[in-house]
DNA sequence: GAGATAAATGCGGCTTTATGCATTTTTTTT
DNA sequence: AAAAAAAATGCATAAAGCCGCATTTATCTC
């Protein structure tokens, strides 16, 4: 490959996916390292990108400063999400729901991370599409515009046929008796599947909706493995959970 | 060979491969590498290609294949954005392919239209999601990072179960004799099954790209109905094809 | 169509460019 | 603070490019 197609071929790379990196680059490029160091310099240079360690951004990515003031409990979705993360080890199948705490889950992810994300989720999908290292399938379906996740029988026939390592699910409504519940009727049928199928159930809620309940069970407690909040793990008010078995972090 | 001849070849082969290696140019022609690059360097002169180290690149690679410039035909894309949305009427089912024009289309939609689209295409998706009173159904299957649709058997069978009213495809390459091309493979499949299924098929592409061919055909010219570029629809460049049977807007 | 003239080509040598590797330094992650 | 990953630095090598010149090939003129 001429060294002219080359970075041509990096700066489409960034514009596409806003990053990129060194290493992902070099073997899909099938040269060293150096040299993709010497084509992100000069790139840089030009102006064409921003060289970073590890990789390059494009100009549009690190202009636009994360502009997600506006979601409620944004620090608290943070933390869930940082702790999330350490759970994902390269190579595994990961099944996500939908919600802002994944989406934060998806912004966090480190660069190097590879792994395989399965989502019906559009923000969640359109955060792992900007991912440099990670495998995104879509779960196709009709689009609820509430939730912006596909949702029916489509999705999980599809989801059926998985067996994700992980499973991370954004909750509405967590408490002893009745496990996890939520309002949506299709929005249940759907997590049930997500459920059934995954080997580990990590549940991510902000504190604020353990111990409230909503009309339709998903699940009762021992189906979940994992439950993330911005709390620490040894908070009284997740006491009782860790008492029913569930791992806290 | 001649001098004319071999230039008129090399031309020619940059266009078609959107690059070509001195070394391999000169055995093909068998003629020394140094008589290459002065072929090279007069064409270059003469704007044809621009040379590089090792060899050319054809002006398409940087500046149609990757548009450098966000901007890029932006006007162009919105014009032909308004002509395509005249063809959608309430109710109607819609596929739409990727690319940005659909995505253009997609945002320029009138809020009042209500109508079903059909998407594999994340960024069309997240316009039409945040549109109220569309509905969208998601196209699930292995994300390509490239071209952000998604891409496989599943997305393909999917399709083939439909009957959609109109197909709008974004293309990549259009000319007369071979029709849509492009270069990628599996976008080829998909676009394939896309055309097969659909009652009507409208082409959007902006004006630069008719005339051009990629190495893998599509379909040829009679699967179009609708072609639609930013060019008035008398346009001399556009003549062939309304002469073809293409109703050009 | 033969000879003159200009253009085109190939080759040897020398220079520049591109790339990978080894080693040291810096940065990041745990 | 230690370990791991990435970057910088210097160097070796091979490929590509360039210059000038000899030779061949095409074009023009009579």
């Amino acid at each position: 490959m001429l060294k002219r197609e080359r970075q041509v071929y990096i700066v489409h790379q960034v514009n596409l996916h806003n990053k990129v990196l060194s290493t992902a680059l070099s073997v899909e490029i099938d040269v060293s390292e150096d040299t993709i160091r010497r084509d992100l310099q000069e790139l840089d240079e030009k102006g064409k990108l921003i060289k970073v360690h590890g990789g390059a951004l494009s100009h549009s990515f690190s202009n636009i400063k994360y502009p997600s003031s506006k979601v409620y409990a944004q620090n608290s979705k943070k933390i869930i999400a940082e702790k999330a993360i350490g759970l994902i080890k390269d190579k595994m199948f990961v099944l996500t729901g939908g919600g802002t705490t994944v989406v934060e889950m998806a912004r966090a992810l480190p660069l190097h991370r590879s792994a395989t994300f399965i989502s019906g989720s559009i923000p969640a999908i359109v955060e792992f599409m900007n991912h440099p290292n990670v495998e995104v399938i879509v779960i196709g379906d009709k689009l609820s515009k509430n939730s912006k996740i596909t949702l029916g029988a489509d999705a999980i026939a599809r989801i059926n046929t998985l067996k994700p390592d992980l499973c991370f699910l954004g909750i509405n409504a967590l408490d002893l008796k009745n496990g996890i519940t939520d309002s949506d009727w299709d929005v249940v049928q759907l997590k049930q599947a997500m459920i059934e199928s995954s080997q580990k159930v990590i549940c991510l809620t902000i504190s604020e909706k353990i111990n409230t309940m909503q009309p339709i069970q998903v699940c009762d407690l021992s189906r979940i493995d994992i439950l993330i909040t911005e709390l620490p793990k040894d908070d009284p008010m997740l006491k009782p959970y860790v008492d029913a078995g569930i791992t806290v972090l």
